[in-house]
DNA sequence: TGTACATCAGTGAACGCGCGTTCACTGATGTAC
DNA sequence: TGTACATCAGTGAACGCGCGTTCACTGATGTAC
């Protein structure tokens, strides 16, 4: 069997689209996703499928590491669209925008990353190199900002904190200082809740102006970071 | 039927228990809530189950509610055991802590109130009265400061955001600023995330001393905020 | 170029389990006289 | 205080549905000679 054959391309074409009737029952159904509500509405019996994914887990990582891969791809092309890489502030705003964009166009995949976690599942370690593209832009402008001398360092970090962070910043940050590294977290924080509030239905009654709420609040969030 | 009947008695008494029990389900099970599940330990038929809820869905809600009051208690409590009510810091860390601790307490309850939406649940509208509970100790401090004169008003809020917030805000705390709101409301949505974020298991690879890292973020925001 | 064999996708039936909800019923508790 | 009737909690069986996964199978595609 060649890697060009007439089978192996089927085969990724039928992968593909398991994945993207699984994306779509996501959307309807939350995490409880069905193999054989997906086999059913691709024509097929449900047995098939274990052709494609060994197990319903090993379908749904496939939709975890799809669906991260996704925002970064999402978040790391709006920082690139600003041609100006020295306007800090229009980087953060881009790529927050990105993210509560990406958040609302895929609201199933959002919850499957950032929601409660699924009841007996456990995303298994190799998800976590597309998890990590998405922070990481947004410390690159953080980082961005540092190099060219124009963020104030923050308060003091209690020294618990900073020896645990430690290794985070030495493999993913090391241009930071702790105590800037942990405000880089909270902004992250800050955004991710934001977008969760606002996805899950927290500000359901009584913010309407949603994307000029959330606009206003990222634009403050660089002001304190001094972007 | 008198009120005060052994009959009337056993009742609440197996109301309560029923939800104690489904309480230490949503814990394994997340918000796949079963019927027959809680039934099965209760050591009853489930079909008996339907003496005391309409449904699984009627269910859930008594679920929700008392998770929004019994949060609400905690933070409110936490508040109110700060004998200074001049040291706004004090109350703030004491409340922040306090929902924090809370979620670790009943990790399942809060991932019901603010994780991803139920999946074909929608909360009927009489839980918000004990949902508004906890944000509204949370403005309370911070409208505390206000009349204090403590707080510096942030930054201008622009027109369509005022307009937007104007009904929240006269109904919610007319004591203070759209600004100052949107800042309150920005400082919950950062709880909200740190909590999420720890319980979700999204801070899993990196950080340890989770206490003690929550603790310096929520100081920093007491310090944002002018407390 | 043609043929024999190996690989693989998809079928259909089955296993063993779960679920929410309804319904006619028994037997105990409560109420009215 | 005692009796007749009404209320209610809990039973057990059933309806109709869903699920993930396994397994022996058919028939088409690919490979080696």
């Amino acid at each position: 069997m060649s890697a060009g054959s007439i089978r192996t391309r089927v085969r990724a074409e039928m992968t593909e689209e398991i994945k993207q009737v699984a994306r779509r029952h996501l959307a309807t159904e939350g995490a409880n996703l069905s193999l054989r509500a997906v086999a059913r509405e691709m024509g097929m019996v449900s047995s098939a499928v274990y052709r494609y994914f060994a197990s319903r887990d090993e379908l749904l990582t496939a939709l975890i590491v799809d669906a991260y891969a996704d925002l970064a791809d999402a978040v790391e092309a709006a920082d690139a669209a600003i041609a100006d890489r020295a306007d800090l502030t229009g980087r953060w705003l881009a790529v927050c925008h990105a993210v509560r964009d990406w958040a609302l166009a895929h609201p199933a995949e959002y919850a499957l990353l950032f929601g409660s976690p699924v009841p007996g599942y456990a995303a298994p370690p190799d998800t976590t190199t597309q998890a990590a593209r998405t922070p990481a832009t947004l410390i690159g402008v953080i980082a961005d900002g540092v190099r060219a001398g124009r963020l104030t360092e923050p308060a003091e970090l209690p020294e618990v904190v900073r020896a645990d962070l430690a290794p985070i910043r030495e493999s993913f940050a090391p241009t930071l200082s702790a105590p800037m590294l942990a405000q880089a977290m909270a902004a992250w924080m800050q955004l991710f809740g934001m977008v969760s509030f606002e996805l899950f239905g927290q500000l359901n009654n009584g913010v309407n102006a949603r994307r000029e709420f959330f606009d206003h609040q990222v634009r403050t969030l660089a002001r304190q970071l001094g972007l």
